[in-house]
RNA sequence: GGGGGCUUAGCUCAGCUGGUAGAGCGCUGCCUUUGCAAGGCAGAAGUCAGGGGUUCGAGUCCCCUAGCCUCCA
């Protein structure tokens, strides 16, 4: 039974049970404390947390899932994998054990014809935690287990919680007896690889405490509506069905692995090194491939870092089995074809997760050549000093700031001899981690108090968001806060956190600001509103300053949007779907938003590229957005079904929740996006949109930023003043602005040049008449000489070159030059080999120069330089050192 | 979030303890050659990423900013 089937099997079981399919969420959820979705059941959190009421009471779903923290152990086992499939059915207060039970065991043990997976029910065990005598009775009584295959466990192996405050419950595990040749009888407790755990359920019945450790935490009593979590690992069933040994030989996996020993050449099977390696590559494109489709892009940082690993892991893998060449964008599109049937994300993105992959191994590529280069400098020096062993520092530096792996380092090392000092690298390792460790203690704040908000939320339900239609709405205050703490009332100049049951107040999502406005009650109190924000899901939180009266939990409440900020911060963001649009028609459709910002009369726009967006490519999309808004296009807000909304052709945002409905925001045929803001209504209404800049925020991401409407006009106004300015001021008219400025900078620079050779060719004429005869100490001869003021110390060290470069060579020859600059004297003196001979050098005569000028200075043997700030001393220091020198000659 | 590193001619990069910026390739011109990814000669080309500081003097030392590479969390 092949992989898709198994799946399709799992949903439809339960779909005929009254369950909603719901289809597999985007691997990055908005939860903070997860890199990746990493259980079938996380989607689902907020339901079992009871944050938001579930939209329905029985659900199923198979969850693409990543785990990435024993990524070493990848290929080693037959069952670790930083990709897998969680195929799942979950009850909301609906049905508990007496029904999960016999689901699962129905699904497992009917005929394959019945549309089960056929599993013979002698064949399986169950654990129970030890004391849920009820689930015990369920096997036994309702299903028909034997007592002696019901085994009992403890906290470690059947509880089940989410290691903080919530919900928890006892599990129960079906595991599959493979037979006497997989170990020895006695059951999952006894041996885990002959029996084989094949489906997990988890009965959230419990509430769990504060404190305590994974194994022991206080219990705090029964939940009012108690859940069901169940279900089992895609692989490890088509593993069983399939008959393969391990979750690498299943039918989608290994078709990757078979493309993997095709460009390599290895051959699975033949040499335990090298199945490693292709389960490594199969597994880790298939991680890869997801992680990009969702929108991860490699980087330096959380969950890009990751990605950026797994993917040079790939390159690595692949050339320590023979294959040097590009390979990432086979094993993509073999992932691809695998998968892609059953993930669309994938294969409508297949061109761009590509692209993405390939970039990055290119960049990889790129790291090891020069990473190569450096071990070789590093490689030599060591053999130069005959010790023979890289020191650990040297291969630290190689993999900290080069991103050479250590593995190469070794490798490499032994092809030319070498040791490494290998303890030295890890214990620097070792020490990176602590640093970075102790930063993320020193910097950890308490966890936001989401207690007080989920309190709040528990008493006065939900907000209800009216402000698509209104901006004027009446409601009910549900709570108020201070300073984090919940408070009965609250008088004027309080900053309140204000929460009602409806609002008109756009709170802060998807790139758009929060409103602003105010809130008034009846009795006349009035609060200055300055940002909305949802810090749990449903719950609008008003920020605010109270100006006048009293506000009371419970109250009536009337709040008023501030109208004109609201319009154009919707322009900004209707502007934003048509820019986006219009960089995906010019880049490609890799040119999807990352990121975006919407304020008042402004926005910006982040989306991967590699490059610098070209001036011509903006100023297109300037000017195709600018013709939109002419069209003057109906701008039309609709809920439709998710599936619907992408046959349309309509843009969803990466890393964003959709549910089944889901709201399309239409620019007339233009732009389709999925989202939850506000826009504007016609096109027309954004007036004019003018880019302000393009620029990098990070590897392989740009970042437009531009103005809407009068906003945009005022700067292009200010901009046309300017022009204007100059084109006065150049006498031109402004079109040839550029070509004038340019010529001028041209002649300016020609200019410079012109009169620099002129005023050498002018001292070097005048040079004796600088510097003069010279004077005579033994076998020296001295120039001292002042020039005109005003010639540089770069000239007045031409010069002194000069003067000492036309004396007799057969004479200690010194020249010393000075000239004032700005008030400051600066000195250059020059001696010739013969001089050096005779033991004096360039720098001795500076120094005996100095100090009648209060000046500093040094420099080589024949030429030394420096400066002081006594111009009167001048003469002095010239007499001191002819004084200097005269003895020194008779010495 | 915390580290390490890089940014110098159109390109790839040198530039030591501060003392007037270099090489190779490419470019322009001339010469040479049956031919060439050839040879010779000459030449143009750089606000040494940007800003501030220290210093008589900064590509070089210190601080800040930006872009990029990289490791760790």
């Amino acid at each position: 039974m092949d992989s898709a089937e198994i799946r399709t099997r799992f949903l439809r079981f339960f779909a005929d049970r009254d369950h909603q399919v719901i289809p597999s969420a985007s691997l990055l959820l908005d939860d903070p404390t997860l890199l990746f979705v990493n259980a079938g059941m996380v989607p689902f959190k907020p339901y079992f947390l009871g944050e938001v009421a579930a939209p329905y009471k029985r659900a199923t779903s198979v969850q693409k899932v990543v785990r990435t923290l024993d990524i070493e152990e990848v290929g080693k086992t037959t069952r670790h994998a930083s990709f897998f499939q969680m195929a799942g059915n979950f009850s909301f207060g609906d049905y508990f054990k007496a029904q999960a039970i016999p689901y699962a065991w129905e699904l497992l043990t009917s005929s394959v014809d019945d549309g089960g997976y056929g599993f013979p029910a002698d064949k399986l065990w169950v654990t129970v935690f030890h004391d849920d005598d009820e689930a015990a009775e369920i096997w036994h009584r309702d299903v028909g287990v034997p007592l002696d295959r019901i085994q009992r466990r403890g906290m470690a192996d059947n509880f089940w919680s989410m290691g903080v405050p919530g919900p928890c419950g006892p599990c129960s595990e079906i595991y599959f007896d493979r037979g006497p040749e997989f170990g020895r009888e006695g059951g999952p407790i006894a041996d885990e690889d002959r029996y084989l755990e094949v489906w997990n359920l988890v009965f959230m019945q419990s509430e769990r405490g504060t404190g305590g450790d994974k194994n022991d935490f206080p219990i705090l009593g029964d939940l009012p509506a108690k859940n069901i979590d169940t279900g089992l690992g895609l692989e490890r069933m088509a593993a069983i069905l399939q008959g393969v040994d391990n979750i690498y030989e299943i039918d989608t996996t290994m078709a990757i692995l078979e493309r993997a020993s095709e460009l390599t050449g290895a051959i699975y099977g033949r040499d335990p090194v090298a199945d490693v390696g292709l389960r490594v590559i199969a597994d880790h494109s298939r991680t890869c491939t997801f992680l990009i489709g969702d929108g991860v892009l490699p980087g330096n940082e959380g969950r890009g870092y990751v990605l950026r690993r797994l993917i040079r892991r790939v390159v690595r893998t692949m050339r320590t089995l023979g294959c040097e060449e590009p390979a990432v964008a086979e094993l993509v599109a073999a992932t691809v074809s695998a998968m892609g049937s059953q993930y669309p994300e994938i294969n409508d993105e297949a061109a761009r997760v590509t692209s993405v992959a390939v970039q990055e191994e290119a960049a990889f590529l790129q790291t090891l050549r020069t990473g190569t280069v450096i071990f070789d400098l590093a490689a030599q020096e060591v053999r130069s000093n005959g010790h023979g062993v890289l020191p650990g520092d040297k291969a630290f530096a190689l993999h900290d700031t080069y991103g050479f792996p250590i593995e190469l380092t070794l490798e490499m090392a032994r092809e030319q001899g070498l040791d490494v000092d290998e303890s030295g690298f890890r214990s620097l390792m070792t020490e990176q981690r602590e640093r970075a460790k102790a930063d993320a203690r020193a910097r950890k704040e308490g966890i936001a108090g989401v207690t007080a908000y989920r309190s709040i939320l528990d008493t006065g339900g939900t907000t209800s968001f009216t402000g698509y239609d209104e901006i004027i709405t009446e409601g009910r205050v549900t709570g108020l806060l201070r300073d984090g703490e919940i408070v009965s009332q609250a008088g004027t100049g309080d900053h309140l956190e204000i929460i009602t049951n409806r609002s008109p107040f756009y709170a802060e999502a998807g790139g758009q600001l929060g409103d602003h406005g105010v809130i008034v009650t009846p009795d006349g109190a009035r609060a200055e509103v300055y940002d909305v924000q949802t810090p749990v899901p449903g719950l609008f939180v008003h920020r605010a300053r109270v100006t006048e009266g009293e506000f009371i939990s419970g109250c009536d409440i009337v709040g008023m949007v501030d109208v004109e900020r609201r319009r154009a911060i919707s322009r900004a963001h209707t502007a934003t779907h048509l820019v986006h649009r219009a960089f995906r028609q010019l880049l490609g459709d890799t040119a999807t938003q990352m990121g975006s910002e919407n304020a008042p009369g402004r926005f910006r726009f982040d989306f991967p590229h590699s490059a610098a967006v070209p001036e011509s490519v903006l100023r297109d999309a300037e000017a195709i957005v600018n013709d939109v808004l002419s069209a003057d296009l109906d701008v039309s807000a609709r809920m439709m079904h998710i599936d619907q909304a992408r046959e349309s052709g309509a843009m969803a945002l990466f890393g964003e929740k959709y549910g089944e409905q889901v709201r399309v925001v239409s620019v007339g045929d233009w732009a389709h996006e999925l989202c939850g803001g506000t826009h504007a209504e016609r096109s027309g209404q954004l007036g004019l949109v003018s880019f302000l800049s393009e620029g990098s925020i990070g590897a392989g991401v740009r970042r437009v930023e531009a103005l809407v409407g009068v906003d945009a006009y005022r700067h292009l106004a200010k901009e046309h003043v300017l022009v204007n300015q100059l084109s006065t001021m150049m006498k031109a008219p402004a079109i040839e602005l550029p070509g004038r400025i340019e010529s001028i900078l041209i002649r300016l620079k020609d200019a410079e040049k012109e009169l620099q050779r002129l005023r050498n060719a002018q001292l070097t004429a005048n040079l004796e008449g600088i510097t003069g005869e010279g004077q005579d100490y033994g076998e020296f001869r001295l120039w001292t000489y002042r020039t005109p003021d005003g010639v540089s110390a770069n000239e007045l060290r031409d010069i002194t070159l000069r003067a000492r470069g036309t004396a007799r060579p057969d004479r200690g020859v010194i020249t010393l030059g000075a000239t004032v600059v700005d008030g400051r004297v600066a000195l250059v003196a020059a001696v010739n080999d013969r001089c050096r001979e005779l033991g004096l050098t360039a720098n001795a005569v500076l120094q005996s120069a100095l100090p009648a000028i209060g000046g500093r200075g040094g420099g080589k043997d024949d030429i030394a330089q420096g400066g002081g700030t006594d111009v009167a001393g001048l003469e002095q220091s010239f007499r001191d050192v002819a004084v200097a020198v005269e003895s020194f000659s008779q010495a």
